[in-house]
DNA sequence: TGACGGGGATGACAGGTGTCACGGGGAGGT
DNA sequence: ACCTCCCCGTGACACCTGTCATCCCCGTCA
């Protein structure tokens, strides 16, 4: 009997997932929760040896999530079930050790046989996000870059986004002109869009 | 016996959704489909008597298909279950003919209980967004607004999307300077966004 | 020690952007 | 007929933005 955790912020999303995986006779869900940062302590407190983590949630993300469970409980194993099937999480989420990445789009069927898979050791990684994620390679983006981009996300004038990261302005056009370059964008709020579609920011 | 249709363009999602109401024994999942546009034939291949749609779904929204739904099988009952609960998009599901909408945070075992007064003729709708589409009101956008609108959701220059939608630059520039005063906005990326937070587009 | 890259800043400049005033046409009410 | 609203366009103007050149400081690494 392998004994999971859910992690969605999604309470349908999560009870159904939990009444899916009940129906198989060697999976049992022994805890849910709805926030990243509570992931740790429900997984210890139901001895749970399978995690399967959403990325977004509130509080914590499911790749900062599946860090921490590896350095709390390192014999615990994460597999990430995501909407999104942006490249740079697949990376993001192997390093932070996580043991498998899922999109919602799979057939249902398979997310068992991807929850056996982890609890035997193996990986399961999304095929084609896999090739992907070799392709794009990691981000170019530098941390101020990054930062400034996530902040340039809504549209926000330069001004603003100066003001809060108490930059100069001129300073903030610097890096977001690079973040353009580097994107391939002509615009900063394109450039940001791009950033989070490849799963940089 | 209730007979239902699912519509989630996220096959896990869907599966799970159809493993949580089987277990209910007054309910029974007939149909599965991941697009908009194959709910009316499946619902009246299948006998379907309520579909519970997602709004996010290719080929047809969630929205255009209860309207499609209302249209081509009067008898059939439509419930919107939703991530994203947007005021305006509650408005414009109960206009097209929804009985119903939910969203994707509330409890599992409220899904079942939404079903059934779907199935008996009541409205469900979630008491927070009512109220929200109450307050907002009606989108005050104009067609043309709205639709230059989604084109700049992607931060795209003026001049491409003039060229897009075969308009003079200064057209686009006069029309989007009023969707920003609309949306107290103060650029058109920003004010894309607050009308797409909105369910305005 | 020197080279290198990231972060921070300034100044200047071309071009893009938001706003306003003003014009015209057409559809729908009264 | 008149008013109102939406749509389309032009021109002008102040301001914002993206780019480039040129500095500086600091940590790293050969």
């Amino acid at each position: 009997m392998i004994r999971l955790l859910l992690a969605d912020d999604q309470a349908l999303v999560r009870g159904a997932l939990a009444a899916l995986l009940d129906l198989e006779s060697d999976l049992e869900v022994v805890a849910q929760v709805g926030r990243g940062d509570e992931v740790v302590t429900a997984a210890r407190d139901s001895g749970a040896e399978v995690c399967l983590l959403d990325i977004e949630m509130p509080g914590l993300n499911g790749i900062d999530a599946a860090a921490a469970v590896r350095r709390e409980l390192p014999g615990v194993r994460s597999l990430i079930v995501t909407t999104f099937g942006r490249p740079g999480y697949v990376r993001r989420a192997i390093e932070a050790g996580a043991s498998g990445f899922v999109v919602k789009d799979t057939p249902a069927r398979q997310l068992a046989d991807a929850v056996r898979r982890v609890h035997s050791g193996l990986r399961v990684i999304d095929p084609d996000l896999a090739a992907e994620s070799l392709i794009d390679g990691p981000s170019p983006l530098t941390g101020r870059e990054r930062e400034l981009l996530t902040h340039a996300l809504d549209g926000s004038p330069v001004a603003t986004i100066a003001a809060r990261v108490h930059l100069s302005e001129g300073t903030v056009r610097n890096h977001l002109s690079a973040a353009i370059g580097k994107t391939g964008a002509t615009t900063r709020s394109e450039a940001a869009r791009i950033a989070q579609e490849r799963g940089w920011l």
